[in-house]
DNA sequence: CTTCTTGTTACTGA
DNA sequence: ATCAGTAACAAGAA
């Protein structure tokens, strides 16, 4: 479920909370989520060293170590996430309480990160698809440039860029936009979401496209990934952020998730298809 | 019991 | 080479 809106979130979060803290120690709970990498390295390469920068591409969380040239690379897939947690919380003057709203370790907790302070981030996955991999930088630029195409909110994505992905393929737009080696970061809600903005079925072959579809479809990615940003992302069902808090983004679906409801622009009823292997939720009358 | 599910990749066959 | 469809990864929910 965390698609771009959701891991910048997260991202953006954890840069506050723990950069900088040397980490303690690492506790593996199920040493699957590190997909076969060597369960005494791993601890090896985190254990006293500290982050110093969180970035991201598309969907793939990148965490800059303090020991030379190591990366940790954090893929959600479908149902990871990163919670952090502050067990000593002191408020000055305090006679707040720190509210107790989730229970962690948890059943799908996989990984945790133990840092000074009594701060701690924990990686839960419950259906272990998603991965934590250290890799040193050539490794790490690899894995980017093989696999992950233009950051859609960046400033190198124009719409003669868009243009270029789109020329000579036969592909309808919905499996170009969950491409993530054309555009990395966009998947099954804001992909559905981006085709109603823009007024164009899912199933359109991009070859035809007009030229103000193409424009509106430019412009849709952007607004609505930054919309999503702004409410923190959607959490449809499985995806909190850092804080065990819910995306509100949800409120502002005008397909995902609708079928059968009517659509809010025209009234028709929302239909929900399969197409490019992925439940897709459409109108058939505000998309054409 | 069956069917479906957010991400991604490998494979098949056209 | 391109593209569509499906299975697989694993664990649920409905």
């Amino acid at each position: 479920m965390p698609e771009l809106p959701e891991v910048e979130t997260i991202r953006r979060d954890l840069k506050d909370k723990i950069l900088n803290l040397q980490i303690k120690e690492i506790l593996i709970l199920d040493n699957r989520s590190l997909k076969g990498e060597s369960v005494k390295k791993f601890k090896e390469d985190l254990e006293g060293s500290r982050f110093i920068d969180i970035e991201r591409r598309g969907k793939l969380l990148i965490f800059k170590l303090s020991k030379k040239d190591k990366f940790l690379l954090v893929h959600l897939k479908m149902t990871g996430q990163l919670i952090y947690k502050n067990k000593k919380q002191i408020i000055a003057g305090g006679h707040s309480e720190k509210k107790d709203d989730f229970n962690l370790p948890n059943n799908h907790t996989r990984v945790i990160f133990k840092f000074s302070k009594d701060k701690e981030l924990y990686f839960n996955d419950l259906r272990i698809f998603g991965y934590l991999k250290i890799v040193n930088e050539k490794q790490k630029d690899n894995i980017v440039d093989n696999n992950f195409g233009f950051e859609p909110l960046g400033a190198d994505f124009t719409l003669e860029n868009f243009k270029q992905i789109l020329k000579n393929r036969k592909i309808s737009i919905k499996a170009l936009l969950l491409n993530q080696k054309l555009i990395a970061g966009i998947g099954n809600i804001y992909a559905d979401e981006t085709l109603f903005l823009s007024g164009v079925r899912p199933a359109r072959r991009v070859d035809t496209l007009k030229e103000e579809e193409i424009k509106k479809l430019f412009l849709s990615i952007k607004k609505i990934l930054k919309q999503a940003i702004e409410k923190r992302g959607t959490t449809f069902n499985n995806y909190v952020d850092s804080s065990g808090n819910k995306g509100n983004f949800i409120k502002y679906l005008k397909v995902y998730g609708r079928q059968g409801q009517k659509c809010k622009k025209c009234g028709s009823e929302i239909k929900k298809i399969k197409h490019a292997g992925r439940g897709t939720h459409y109108c058939p009358d505000c998309q054409k």
